[in-house]
DNA sequence: ACTATTGTATTAGATACTTAATACAGAGAT
DNA sequence: ATCTCTGTATTAAGTATCTAATACAATAGT
Protein backbone atom coordinates (compact mmCIF):
# COMPACT_ATOMS: atom_id res chain seq x y z
CA UNK A 1 0.00 0.00 0.00
CA UNK A 2 1.41 3.51 -0.99
CA UNK A 3 1.87 6.13 1.38
CA UNK A 4 -0.03 8.65 -1.04
CA UNK A 5 -2.91 9.95 -1.52
CA UNK A 6 -5.23 11.13 -4.35
CA UNK A 7 -5.82 14.63 -2.83
CA UNK A 8 -2.46 15.81 -4.49
CA UNK A 9 0.23 15.34 -7.28
CA UNK A 10 2.14 12.10 -6.29
CA UNK A 11 5.29 14.32 -7.58
CA UNK A 12 3.97 16.90 -5.08
CA UNK A 13 3.69 14.49 -2.09
CA UNK A 14 7.25 12.86 -3.17
CA UNK A 15 9.03 16.10 -3.09
CA UNK A 16 7.65 16.64 0.41
CA UNK A 17 8.62 13.55 1.35
CA UNK A 18 12.00 13.92 0.48
CA UNK A 19 12.42 17.68 1.71
CA UNK A 20 11.19 16.42 4.93
CA UNK A 21 14.01 13.89 5.34
CA UNK A 22 16.49 16.31 4.38
CA UNK A 23 15.05 18.96 6.59
CA UNK A 24 14.89 16.37 9.43
CA UNK A 25 18.65 15.57 8.91
CA UNK A 26 17.30 12.32 8.22
CA UNK A 27 19.59 12.30 4.43
CA UNK A 28 22.61 14.60 5.69
CA UNK A 29 24.59 17.32 3.58
CA UNK A 30 26.61 15.88 1.12
CA UNK A 31 24.69 12.58 0.91
CA UNK A 32 24.29 10.47 -1.81
CA UNK A 33 20.58 9.97 -2.96
CA UNK A 34 18.93 6.57 -4.48
CA UNK A 35 19.06 6.61 -8.24
CA UNK A 36 15.85 8.28 -9.56
CA UNK A 37 15.07 4.41 -10.78
CA UNK A 38 15.35 3.05 -7.07
CA UNK A 39 13.58 6.00 -5.34
CA UNK A 40 10.92 5.28 -7.95
CA UNK A 41 10.88 1.78 -7.00
CA UNK A 42 10.58 2.39 -3.53
CA UNK A 43 8.01 4.75 -3.87
CA UNK A 44 6.16 2.39 -6.12
CA UNK A 45 5.80 5.37 -8.52
CA UNK A 46 7.32 5.38 -12.12
CA UNK A 47 10.78 6.75 -12.79
CA UNK A 48 9.17 10.26 -14.44
CA UNK A 49 7.19 10.98 -11.39
CA UNK A 50 10.34 10.60 -9.35
CA UNK A 51 12.23 12.54 -11.75
CA UNK A 52 9.69 15.61 -11.64
CA UNK A 53 9.82 15.72 -8.04
CA UNK A 54 13.85 15.65 -7.48
CA UNK A 55 13.91 18.14 -9.91
CA UNK A 56 11.46 20.42 -8.18
CA UNK A 57 13.93 19.74 -4.91
CA UNK A 58 17.14 20.68 -7.10
CA UNK A 59 15.04 24.05 -7.96
CA UNK A 60 15.54 24.90 -4.11
CA UNK A 61 18.69 24.60 -4.02
CA UNK A 62 18.06 21.43 -1.57
CA UNK A 63 19.32 19.19 -4.35
CA UNK A 64 22.97 18.88 -6.45
CA UNK A 65 23.20 16.76 -9.23
CA UNK A 66 26.35 15.23 -10.63
CA UNK A 67 25.20 14.39 -14.22
CA UNK A 68 26.83 10.97 -13.69
CA UNK A 69 27.18 9.88 -10.42
CA UNK A 70 23.87 10.69 -9.31
CA UNK A 71 22.38 13.59 -6.77
CA UNK A 72 23.50 14.44 -3.50
CA UNK A 73 22.01 16.85 -0.85
CA UNK A 74 23.69 20.50 -0.58
CA UNK A 75 26.69 20.51 1.69
CA UNK A 76 25.30 23.78 2.76
CA UNK A 77 23.73 23.32 5.61
CA UNK A 78 22.73 27.19 6.62
CA UNK A 79 20.60 26.84 3.51
CA UNK A 80 18.62 23.47 5.10
CA UNK A 81 18.23 25.15 8.49
CA UNK A 82 16.98 28.33 6.69
CA UNK A 83 14.85 25.85 4.13
CA UNK A 84 13.84 24.18 7.56
CA UNK A 85 12.60 27.29 9.40
CA UNK A 86 10.48 28.56 6.49
CA UNK A 87 9.20 25.39 6.24
CA UNK A 88 8.29 25.55 9.92
CA UNK A 89 7.13 28.93 9.93
CA UNK A 90 4.76 28.45 6.60
CA UNK A 91 3.37 25.11 8.63
CA UNK A 92 2.62 26.95 11.85
CA UNK A 93 1.14 30.09 9.92
CA UNK A 94 -1.28 28.09 7.85
CA UNK A 95 -2.47 25.79 10.90
CA UNK A 96 -3.10 28.89 12.96
CA UNK A 97 -5.30 29.93 9.72
CA UNK A 98 -7.14 26.95 9.44
CA UNK A 99 -7.68 26.41 13.37
CA UNK A 100 -8.49 30.52 13.30
CA UNK A 101 -11.05 29.86 10.19
CA UNK A 102 -13.12 27.48 12.14
CA UNK A 103 -13.57 29.60 15.02
CA UNK A 104 -10.73 28.47 18.00
CA UNK A 105 -9.14 31.83 19.14
CA UNK A 106 -5.60 31.62 19.78
CA UNK A 107 -5.15 30.52 23.84
CA UNK A 108 -7.79 27.50 22.47
CA UNK A 109 -5.89 26.69 19.89
CA UNK A 110 -2.60 26.46 22.94
CA UNK A 111 -4.42 24.50 24.61
CA UNK A 112 -5.90 21.81 21.97
CA UNK A 113 -2.05 21.70 20.96
CA UNK A 114 -0.78 20.87 24.48
CA UNK A 115 -3.71 18.62 25.16
CA UNK A 116 -3.24 16.52 21.79
CA UNK A 117 0.46 16.41 22.71
CA UNK A 118 -0.27 14.84 26.27
CA UNK A 119 -2.19 12.47 24.39
CA UNK A 120 -0.22 11.60 22.17
CA UNK A 121 3.15 9.97 24.27
CA UNK A 122 0.44 7.80 25.74
CA UNK A 123 -1.25 6.75 22.64
CA UNK A 124 2.81 6.42 21.01
CA UNK B 1 -7.88 36.07 -8.96
CA UNK B 2 -8.99 33.02 -7.44
CA UNK B 3 -8.32 31.72 -4.20
CA UNK B 4 -7.94 27.98 -4.95
CA UNK B 5 -4.52 26.99 -5.34
CA UNK B 6 -3.66 23.79 -8.38
CA UNK B 7 -2.15 21.44 -5.67
CA UNK B 8 -5.36 19.88 -5.25
CA UNK B 9 -8.56 19.84 -7.17
CA UNK B 10 -11.07 23.01 -6.65
CA UNK B 11 -13.80 21.12 -5.70
CA UNK B 12 -12.32 19.63 -2.47
CA UNK B 13 -10.90 23.04 -2.13
CA UNK B 14 -14.13 24.70 -2.63
CA UNK B 15 -15.96 21.91 -0.49
CA UNK B 16 -13.37 22.86 2.82
CA UNK B 17 -14.18 26.28 1.86
CA UNK B 18 -17.63 25.65 2.58
CA UNK B 19 -17.01 23.43 5.60
CA UNK B 20 -15.51 25.72 7.48
CA UNK B 21 -17.90 28.59 6.78
CA UNK B 22 -20.51 25.91 8.31
CA UNK B 23 -18.29 24.91 11.19
CA UNK B 24 -17.49 28.05 12.43
CA UNK B 25 -20.94 29.11 12.16
CA UNK B 26 -20.81 32.02 9.70
CA UNK B 27 -23.27 29.73 8.04
CA UNK B 28 -25.51 29.03 10.67
CA UNK B 29 -27.68 25.85 11.59
CA UNK B 30 -30.85 25.80 8.95
CA UNK B 31 -29.66 28.45 6.99
CA UNK B 32 -30.02 28.17 3.30
CA UNK B 33 -27.38 28.49 0.98
CA UNK B 34 -26.79 30.12 -2.46
CA UNK B 35 -27.86 28.00 -5.16
CA UNK B 36 -25.49 26.23 -6.89
CA UNK B 37 -25.16 28.59 -9.77
CA UNK B 38 -24.89 31.40 -7.77
CA UNK B 39 -21.60 29.62 -5.58
CA UNK B 40 -20.15 29.02 -8.71
CA UNK B 41 -20.44 32.56 -10.01
CA UNK B 42 -19.07 33.18 -6.38
CA UNK B 43 -16.62 31.07 -6.72
CA UNK B 44 -15.58 31.77 -10.57
CA UNK B 45 -15.85 27.79 -10.90
CA UNK B 46 -18.61 25.79 -12.73
CA UNK B 47 -21.95 25.12 -12.00
CA UNK B 48 -20.54 21.28 -11.98
CA UNK B 49 -17.68 21.95 -9.73
CA UNK B 50 -19.87 23.60 -7.42
CA UNK B 51 -22.45 21.06 -7.33
CA UNK B 52 -19.19 18.21 -6.90
CA UNK B 53 -18.36 19.78 -3.48
CA UNK B 54 -21.34 20.10 -2.04
CA UNK B 55 -22.73 16.54 -2.97
CA UNK B 56 -19.73 15.79 -0.85
CA UNK B 57 -20.34 17.63 2.49
CA UNK B 58 -24.41 16.10 2.05
CA UNK B 59 -22.51 13.01 2.40
CA UNK B 60 -21.20 14.02 5.17
CA UNK B 61 -24.34 15.24 6.81
CA UNK B 62 -23.76 19.11 7.11
CA UNK B 63 -26.25 19.77 4.16
CA UNK B 64 -29.73 18.92 3.41
CA UNK B 65 -31.37 18.95 0.07
CA UNK B 66 -34.88 19.97 -0.89
CA UNK B 67 -35.54 19.23 -4.40
CA UNK B 68 -36.53 22.44 -5.65
CA UNK B 69 -36.63 25.28 -2.88
CA UNK B 70 -32.39 24.24 -2.24
CA UNK B 71 -29.96 23.63 0.17
CA UNK B 72 -29.47 23.94 3.79
CA UNK B 73 -27.06 23.73 6.59
CA UNK B 74 -28.23 21.14 9.07
CA UNK B 75 -30.60 22.25 11.79
CA UNK B 76 -28.43 19.33 14.09
CA UNK B 77 -26.38 21.54 15.63
CA UNK B 78 -24.81 19.13 17.81
CA UNK B 79 -23.73 16.78 14.51
CA UNK B 80 -21.85 20.26 13.50
CA UNK B 81 -19.90 20.82 17.04
CA UNK B 82 -19.21 16.82 16.58
CA UNK B 83 -17.57 17.45 13.06
CA UNK B 84 -15.83 20.57 14.53
CA UNK B 85 -14.02 18.69 16.87
CA UNK B 86 -13.08 16.19 14.93
CA UNK B 87 -11.82 18.80 12.11
CA UNK B 88 -9.76 20.40 14.24
CA UNK B 89 -8.35 17.10 15.97
CA UNK B 90 -7.67 16.22 12.62
CA UNK B 91 -5.84 19.34 11.95
CA UNK B 92 -3.65 19.85 15.18
CA UNK B 93 -2.73 16.25 14.72
CA UNK B 94 -1.31 16.64 10.89
CA UNK B 95 0.12 19.71 11.98
CA UNK B 96 2.15 17.65 15.12
CA UNK B 97 2.87 15.01 13.12
CA UNK B 98 3.83 17.45 10.39
CA UNK B 99 6.25 19.14 12.87
CA UNK B 100 7.39 16.50 14.33
CA UNK B 101 8.41 14.68 10.92
CA UNK B 102 11.28 17.59 10.20
CA UNK B 103 12.88 16.91 13.87
CA UNK B 104 11.06 19.87 16.43
CA UNK B 105 10.56 18.22 19.89
CA UNK B 106 6.74 19.06 21.09
CA UNK B 107 8.14 21.24 23.32
CA UNK B 108 9.70 23.26 20.59
CA UNK B 109 7.00 23.32 18.79
CA UNK B 110 4.64 24.54 21.47
CA UNK B 111 7.27 27.82 21.80
CA UNK B 112 6.98 28.55 18.22
CA UNK B 113 3.19 28.59 18.17
CA UNK B 114 2.98 30.98 20.70
CA UNK B 115 6.00 33.34 19.11
CA UNK B 116 4.22 32.95 15.78
CA UNK B 117 0.43 34.08 17.48
CA UNK B 118 2.12 36.80 19.23
CA UNK B 119 3.91 38.05 15.70
CA UNK B 120 0.54 37.78 14.35
CA UNK B 121 -0.84 40.15 16.14
CA UNK B 122 1.53 42.76 15.45
CA UNK B 123 0.85 42.02 11.84
CA UNK B 124 -3.35 42.27 12.34
C1' DA C 1 38.07 -1.14 -24.03
C1' DC C 2 33.86 -2.73 -21.91
C1' DT C 3 30.02 -2.78 -18.89
C1' DA C 4 26.96 -0.97 -15.60
C1' DT C 5 25.00 2.92 -13.60
C1' DT C 6 23.91 7.61 -13.55
C1' DG C 7 20.64 11.48 -15.13
C1' DT C 8 17.82 13.01 -18.87
C1' DA C 9 14.54 13.20 -22.82
C1' DT C 10 10.81 11.63 -25.82
C1' DT C 11 6.54 9.63 -27.22
C1' DA C 12 2.21 7.53 -26.35
C1' DG C 13 -1.84 6.31 -23.79
C1' DA C 14 -5.05 6.23 -19.60
C1' DT C 15 -7.33 8.63 -16.13
C1' DA C 16 -9.04 12.57 -13.34
C1' DC C 17 -10.40 17.17 -13.18
C1' DT C 18 -12.51 21.15 -15.07
C1' DT C 19 -15.15 23.80 -18.13
C1' DA C 20 -18.92 24.37 -21.30
C1' DA C 21 -23.41 24.02 -23.12
C1' DT C 22 -27.71 22.03 -22.51
C1' DA C 23 -31.70 19.71 -20.88
C1' DC C 24 -35.04 17.93 -17.55
C1' DA C 25 -38.11 17.79 -13.31
C1' DG C 26 -40.39 19.75 -9.35
C1' DA C 27 -42.20 23.62 -6.52
C1' DG C 28 -43.46 28.47 -5.67
C1' DA C 29 -45.03 33.00 -7.29
C1' DT C 30 -47.69 35.65 -10.37
C1' DA D 1 -51.45 28.32 -16.74
C1' DT D 2 -47.01 30.48 -17.06
C1' DC D 3 -42.67 31.91 -15.46
C1' DT D 4 -38.85 31.46 -12.62
C1' DC D 5 -36.02 29.31 -9.46
C1' DT D 6 -34.35 25.15 -7.48
C1' DG D 7 -31.38 20.70 -7.97
C1' DT D 8 -29.81 17.26 -11.16
C1' DA D 9 -28.05 14.84 -15.32
C1' DT D 10 -25.71 14.37 -19.77
C1' DT D 11 -22.36 14.95 -23.36
C1' DA D 12 -18.22 16.86 -25.21
C1' DA D 13 -13.76 18.91 -25.12
C1' DG D 14 -9.37 20.58 -23.03
C1' DT D 15 -5.72 20.13 -19.64
C1' DA D 16 -2.79 18.00 -16.11
C1' DT D 17 -1.10 14.00 -14.10
C1' DC D 18 0.66 9.52 -14.17
C1' DT D 19 2.29 5.41 -16.19
C1' DA D 20 4.84 2.96 -19.69
C1' DA D 21 8.39 1.91 -22.80
C1' DT D 22 12.37 3.41 -24.74
C1' DA D 23 16.54 5.78 -25.98
C1' DC D 24 20.69 8.60 -25.36
C1' DA D 25 24.91 10.66 -23.08
C1' DA D 26 28.42 10.67 -19.67
C1' DT D 27 31.14 8.64 -16.04
C1' DA D 28 32.87 5.15 -12.76
C1' DG D 29 34.50 0.59 -12.16
C1' DT D 30 36.37 -3.43 -14.06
Amino acid sequence: MSVFNNKAPIYLQLMDEMKKKILAGEIKPGEKLPSVRDIAMDQGVNPNTAQKALTQLETEGLIITNRTSGKFVTENAELIKGLKDDFAKAVVLNFLIKMTSIGFTDPEILTYVEKIQKARIINV
